[in-house]
DNA sequence: GCCAACGTTGGC
DNA sequence: GCCAACGTTGGC
């Protein structure tokens, strides 16, 4: 049974990992470990679904902006890392039999020949709701309008025009 | 590198 | 349970 698709924007450091990295993963690939903040962790682990749609949003970059697109592949679970006293991302409040902290799988689907940046954005009307240009927005994980989604996937068609 | 915004921590 | 201090995020 296909439930409904929705919409999601996950913010990651292109340094640290990068639309590139996601198509260069084995299967191109990865799970989305190392969140740790309550309203990103109850999205990843009760709201985002297998066929879902991501906008992959890179910050702290110059410019910042949505990169390319991917896709939940599964649903949220455990997020392990927090279990593994070696991992940057180790939590010892997080137990194996009660995980404080959830992750998703998502795959490469799109990389945008020119990134959508911020201001690109900020310079469309309909996007002016979206949580990523509000000021201050620290969430990680965002829901999205399947309206914005498809505005954003035109603006990265339009930049690949000129 | 600066700093505003925000979440978390910890003393009381 | 308040709130000041502190740490982190992330645009600029």
């Amino acid at each position: 049974m296909a439930g409904k698709v929705s919409y999601w924007l996950l913010k990651t450091e292109p340094d640290c990992f990068s639309i590139a990295d996601l198509k260069a993963q084995p299967k191109q690939t990865t799970y989305w470990d190392g969140v740790r903040n309550y309203q990103a962790r109850n999205m990843l682990r009760d709201d985002i679904k297998e066929g879902d749609r991501v906008l992959f949003y890179h910050s702290n970059a110059k410019p910042p902006g949505v990169a390319g697109t991917a896709i939940v592949v599964k649903a949220g679970y455990p997020d392990f890392t927090a279990f593994d006293p070696h991992d940057q991302h180790y939590d010892p409040k997080s137990r194996a039999d009660e995980p404080t902290w959830y992750m998703v799988d998502i795959k490469f689907e799109s990389a945008f020949p020119e990134l959508v940046s911020l201001d690109d954005m900020k310079a469309v009307k309909s996007l002016a709701e979206m949580e990523v240009l509000r000021r201050g927005s620290r969430l990680s994980v965002q829901p999205v309008r399947k309206s914005e989604f498809e505005t954003v996937l035109k603006l990265a068609e339009q930049k690949q025009k000129k």
